[in-house]
RNA sequence: CGGAGAGGAAGAGGCGAUCGCCGGUGUCCAGCGCAAGCGAAGACACGGGAGGAAAGUCCGAGCUUCACAGGGCAAGGUGCUGGUUAACGGCCAGUCGAGGUAACUCGCAGGACAGUGCAACAGAAAGCAAACCGCCGGCGAAAGUCGGUAAGGGUGAAAGGGUGCGGUAAGAGCGCACCGCCUCUUCGGUGACGAGGAGGGCAAGGAAAACCCCACCUGAAGCAAGACCAGACAGGAGUGGCGCUGCCCGCGCGAUGACUCCGGGUUGGUCGCUCGAGCCCGCCGGCAACGUCGGGCCUAGAUGAAUGAUCGCCGCUUUAAACGGUGACAGAACUCGGCUUAUCGACCUCUCCGUCGG
RNA sequence: GCGGGAGUAACUCAGUGGUAGAGUGCAACCUUGCCAAGGUUGACGUCGAGGGUUCGAAUCCCUUCUCCCGCU
């Protein structure tokens, strides 16, 4: 049971995107910020009560499957402590060639912080 | 002590805590049911959660579909022998050949008197052999010419047994000895083959990772296979056939059906999906690979795809010291048996050679 | 995950055991008052990498790397 004031941290299956058409609704149509390592591409949703969901796409080009594996545990793991997507929006990261030489959730920081300071304006 | 060879086993170092992710079991619970009971979503508790290569997809199988069972051709694969296995191109033991002082390692290791082709250039001649130079003999004053000759030179990757002695005009398996080769044969071995004996008197070269021949093996496709549920849509044209998909035979199916093309709709869910030729220990059989038997264990099942992050202590390591680093190759996708490739730092066992000492 | 295909000059491609070729491009020269076109000549290459078979390998065999395509 969720006590009402703390923070939640958890992350469940609605808060994620997880079908095909749900990636190609947010790129066709969404707004993108760069960042160094990373490219955000945002929408907003039909419900703006419906909670916040993520979606991450490392390419092969980034690295072999221990790489990609690593920049999607480390980028959601950051995200999961720092409030994750605000409730209303999608966001779909796409990791930049540069993402596969960072090796600690921190390095992704800069990035982060700015993508997020974006959805407050 | 130094050098070398063979094999084995384990590893994001260990312990604890917190925040998360994935699925499993149990409890509570809406609801269904007369009842026994079943039990959605969610919450809580308990325990589980990447590798030796999970990789490359190079082989072999299970499983599923192609209506059923079959014969022939074609195509492909394997290739010393004997075992092993569900099967294999794997593994084990041996044979032969090559390399190494040795331990040991490496080998696509059948057939070239079944046939067809190939060998550029060079060279006189390259596959029923052949006389350029040379050597020897006859004729001739000589130039030369006619013959003999494969020991020598030269060409070539390769020149039709090798070495030695005899022999001869010079030579030549022409003769002899040893080695090689071929045929027959004795003994040992399941066999590859080995050890010998007798004879032949050299003809029979290379290459089969050229075609091919021989022996053995193979139906095709693949979990995106395939089965079911829910939902959506709009039909039209053509072909006489279609099917285990290259061909033939045989067989079967077939006009509200089949196949092809155009157009339209969907891109959801459940099952398959993890208990299996499974893993560990022990006895016995076997040189071994492996097998019989007994006991114990349950060990990831995701689907935009889960193993991560933070903190404390200890260990290792870099450094003057650390608040630094924690390693290499690399991430399950239906499941097994192999092969191959990538790779860090240590550890253990056995063997060989050299040196010194006893 | 499964299945299939390709790597040869700067680029596009031939070459299927015997000296690596063509076109475009590049450089020099000729032609022109100058440029283009045309002509002549030239440089161009670890045949993706490693190992093997063969006297000899781009070609045959094995291993490996990179890229591309198809299947829900």
């Amino acid at each position: 049971m969720r006590r009402p004031g703390d923070q939640q941290l958890g992350i469940s299956k609605d808060m994620r995107l997880r079908q095909r058409a749900d990636y190609v609704a947010v790129q066709s149509s969404g707004s993108k910020v760069h960042g160094k390592h990373l490219l955000a591409i945002t929408r907003r949703r039909t419900d703006p009560a419906l909670a916040g969901r993520l979606g991450l796409t490392v390419t092969k080009k980034v690295g072999n499957a221990v790489v990609r594996n690593r920049i999607k545990r480390m980028v959601r793991e950051w995200i999961r402590l720092h409030g994750w997507v605000p409730t209303g929006w999608d966001m779909v990261l796409v990791a930049k060639d540069s993402a596969a030489r960072q090796v600690h959730p921190d390095d992704f920081a800069p990035d982060l912080t700015k993508i997020l300071r974006h959805f407050s304006t």
